[in-house]
DNA sequence: GGAAGCAAACATACATGAATGTTTGTAAGT
DNA sequence: ACTTACAAACATTCATGTATGTTTGCTTCC
């Protein structure tokens, strides 16, 4: 086949990255094959590997592609200045509509908590989660001390502990959520549960 | 090889599970090979074929070992009778030290929560899970309505929120917990963090 | 600004290595 | 004796990686 402009290439760079992420999603990702990617592109497995060194990859284009591109970018949300304990959780309730709306959003996650295997292949993929995870609570940390010390927090709250049970809350919200998305609405009840949760630490 | 006595047979099948589950924690479920598992348990392949069906058939039979085998099971938990809001928590705590005293338990999670893809093949399995948790909700839910009319529980609690925040919590501990097991102590901070829940559902 | 020439963007073909499932063999337990 | 509890060998499929081919977009140089 003919060369492509470089437009079209960046489409089939997409069209592969769509494709993975459907079928990552609906056979995991150690049980589809490249060549079922490709097909699925409208490609051969050629193409993939010209944009991507090999299938672990391809995995991390997708991700950075889904992190990037989505509405939400994880690190805004990081770089989001706090000033109310509301702040805290309207992030997190945008993270959540973010969820409920995008499907491709939702696919990927799904296939990061039950469809993907993290071992030594995938390691420097979960150290970067794990990593994100922890700034993620670091941050909340720092702003529930900030807060606690303009008053907004009660003074004998711990706010390591709140941290860590905020970031229990959301992951286990996410995690029930994803595991059966019809038990509950992820924005209505996950969010008030958020919110019951920060505003018991006010005084 | 010569033919084995009821007893060694029965050993070997436990060789094989044991070494299913070093090999499935440290390298994936997928990714790990029958005939490594085989030369690690020290027999081969058609001992594997002999004891299970097939890969899946190894797994559930490694799931159902575990889940029996471990000190505690869960089922004896659902059983467990509730009077008080601490015999909740004193559940769960229960669970929290089992994992983190016994090793192969915590391996076993580590798997299922890292190293699994749950597809097609492993859907059954995880369709157990499902019922597992949601009936542990339930159970949460129909605990806490008792109490709540035993006056333990203040009225204005919404008891279907209050159990899906009790599981959001034990997951996501779970979770955070599992990936990085250095961060925190799973009974302590885990444990109080679930009795601080717990108490801000009294009157 | 037009042609040459290089390299981008793939498709095709091949080489190779696993991993699985199955069949057959076999020695000892019952 | 007959079956259990495997080992050993075989057949087959399948996925990956690589090497090579092919066309054409893009650039550069005059």
């Amino acid at each position: 086949m003919a060369r492509k402009t470089k437009a079209e290439a960046e489409q089939t760079r997409l069209d592969i990255l769509n494709a993975a992420l459907e079928l990552f999603h609906e056979r995991g990702f150690s049980r589809t094959t490249l060549d079922q990617i490709a097909r699925k592109a409208g490609v051969t497995r050629g193409a993939i590997y010209w944009h991507f060194k090999d299938k672990v990859d391809l995995f991390i284009g997708l991700k950075e592609e889904i992190e990037g591109s989505a509405g939400i970018r994880l690190e805004d949300l990081l770089q989001l200045p706090v000033d109310f304990l509301a702040d805290i959780q309207d992030g997190l309730l945008r993270y959540f509509r973010q969820l409920e709306q995008d499907q491709r959003f939702r696919n990927y996650f799904e296939t990061v908590f039950f469809r993907t295997e993290f071992t030594d292949e995938l390691l420097p993929v979960k150290e970067q989660y794990q990593n994100k995870l922890r700034r993620r609570q670091q941050k909340d940390e720092d702003d529930l001390r900030r807060l606690q010390k303009a008053g907004q927090v009660r003074a004998d709250v711990d706010c390591t502990q709140a941290a860590l049970a905020l970031r229990a809350l959301m992951v286990g919200l996410l995690h029930t959520w994803l595991m059966d998305s019809e038990a509950f609405s992820l924005t209505e009840q996950g969010g008030t549960l958020i919110g019951d949760f920060l505003k018991s630490l006010q005084p």
